[in-house]
DNA sequence: GGTAATTCCCATGGATTTAGTCGGAATTAG
DNA sequence: CTAATTCCGACTAAATCCATGGGAATTACC
């Protein structure tokens, strides 16, 4: 039940892209140092993003990516489902015809259980956005990085 | 974000034993079969559980294993722990001290949403208990196993 | 036009975890 | 004694995680 490096690593540089929204593409090095991310593993993680419409890249010198939408449309649960799959505790949950397909899994109480889980997972990372983050993080003791 | 088969077959092999609470002990190989799980393999689990306390063993001939407590007092969260390791989406929120361990997670609101994610997994799981489960699964069409 | 910066794409590799098998010793009911 | 069963540890195969690296394409800037 853990996020792998890769939500954890794509939310955190989501996050610094928010911090400086509107002032122009940001590199992947720059947010790699920032964040403390290794370089060429987040590139890879932020081409997945790409490809999924979440940002936006600029080739070339004084490229680098942004957000491909404003702050406040982009939701963290949008960000871990492009790096770490859906977000389900069971499989057979994300499935049509999975009643059948579920077999022994059978006993629907067990089924709802986990219907009912995933459903507060999903309550959580789609109701927070990446501005309600940074709005979040200003009434934090902690520097923004 | 899943419950690897460990912590499912977990469940279902409680779910098992709740079904025949205080009818005596249940061999790994009925379970195994009635719920489809490959016998070895839960062996291994049911061992974990057994040594974590949330079953009792009966060796020998027409032994096998029973709930260790009443199911109204074991909850999936508890079988899931054991399994599958503490619920908790990011390592962190587990260590004392880890406010500094984290370093550059830094910012706080990412801290706290993974937070408030993590104590909604934990409400849903640890307010289940295997008598509610076996409960709400005789409002069900399907037979439980 | 040349150069440096940067994205983009793909291939590789080690470490860890997951999933499942197996063989044999110890224990116990009948 | 025998059959059933737990108990224990070793083993393998596959998947996933976590990177690292090379090279091509694109672009800003001088």
């Amino acid at each position: 039940m853990r996020i792998s490096t890769r939500g954890e690593y794509g939310v955190r540089a989501m996050f610094h892209l928010t911090l400086h929204y509107g002032k122009g593409p940001i590199p992947v090095r720059t947010i790699a140092e920032q964040q403390g991310i290794p370089e060429y593993y987040l590139e890879q993680l932020i081409g997945a993003l790409r490809r999924a419409g979440l940002v936006t890249s600029i080739r070339g010198a004084q490229g680098g990516y942004t957000l491909a939408h404003p702050p406040e449309d982009i939701t963290v649960g949008d960000v871990i489902r492009v790096l770490e799959g859906p977000i389900t505790p069971m499989e057979c949950l994300d499935k049509a015809g999975a009643e059948t397909e579920c077999g022994v899994l059978g006993p629907c109480a067990m089924r709802k259980m986990w219907q009912r889980l995933k459903d507060s997972m999903e309550r959580v990372l789609d109701t927070t956005t990446l501005a309600s983050l940074v709005q979040e993080s200003l009434f934090c003791e902690e520097e923004p990085v």
